[in-house]
DNA sequence: TTATAATCCGTAGCATGCTACATTTTGGAG
DNA sequence: CTCCAAAATGTAGCATGCTACGGATTATAA
């Protein structure tokens, strides 16, 4: 029974997140703490925690997780927000900062390893039959409504 | 720096795994622990926790984690081989049985849904590019050195 | 204004995945 | 036969994901 589309997809998953994992392992970031930290980087205001949940697509229990871990090793610091005191604002730190070309990097090589050897068309279909699996299982891109162009590129 | 490849691949595993835990919620069991009774019913002699290991590509804690909450739940039985003490068989109680055709019909919805509307040359397409990609980021498709001739298909 | 609802975050408890180490049993070298 | 390597499993400890619940703050309705 495995063999098919999701088993293949549950293999590729497994094998982007070692090789995620493996990347950092020299900076002491795992794989699911490398992302978030990149992400704060592209950020001109510092986010909140519920900013990387929409992002992520994470329950807030996670994110709380990986940002006390975050915060633990010194990489981020959280601080309330003046205005509202129920939000937090996640600061990103030196240390912090120093791991964000080496986590570009290595979500950039993961790309190119990916997909080496595909000409631009297969490049383009490949992304196109997983826009439309994922449409297909019935997802919508991501609920976000407070911030509606945070968006790079699709 | 999402919206690629290595996203909308976390992306649609993370929708495969809902789809079956949400449809596998009714018989009490997890996305992880269904397939794997799945395996076990295709078995003609009870499999061991290695023979598990190789086939989901997990390590041997995590199979003895999820064997246990089977046995727990009354699933499956652990009992020793009588050849070899070392290995353990895993048998398949009533109770597992009779959930496995509802596990089956779940995974194969799963693989209608996820191509639906694609034609036979996109999803020859589609699968062939997962392979490409798994191939391209350095994996042997399964390194069965005991039982060469499990597998089904492909 | 005051009561209620919504929002954001925290904690508890669980399942799943990992690495690292220990234990038992088997098999082979001498 | 004895000793040592290999193999299968167990346990500890951690990170990550979830649901469910609770607490604090803010927004809204009456």
């Amino acid at each position: 029974m495995p063999r098919h589309l999701g088993y293949q997809i549950r293999v590729l998953h497994w094998c982007l997140d070692q090789a995620v994992t493996n990347a950092l392992a020299q900076v002491e970031l795992t794989a699911s703490q490398g992302p978030i930290l990149g992400y704060l980087s592209r950020q001109e205001t510092p986010p909140s925690p519920r900013d990387i949940e929409q992002e992520f697509r994470l329950t807030h229990p996670t994110v709380s997780g990986i940002l006390s871990r975050l915060e633990k090793k010194g990489f981020i610091q959280l601080l309330p927000d003046e205005n509202d005191r129920r939000v937090k604002r996640i600061y990103l730190l030196d240390k912090g900062k120093q791991c964000c070309a080496q986590i570009h990097q290595t979500i950039l090589t993961n790309e190119e390893t990916l997909v080496q050897g595909f000409s631009e068309d297969e490049k383009a279909q490949f992304h196109s039959f997983l826009k439309r699996a994922i449409a297909n299982m019935g997802v919508q891109p991501c609920s976000n409504k407070t911030k509606e162009e945070t968006n790079t590129h699709d």
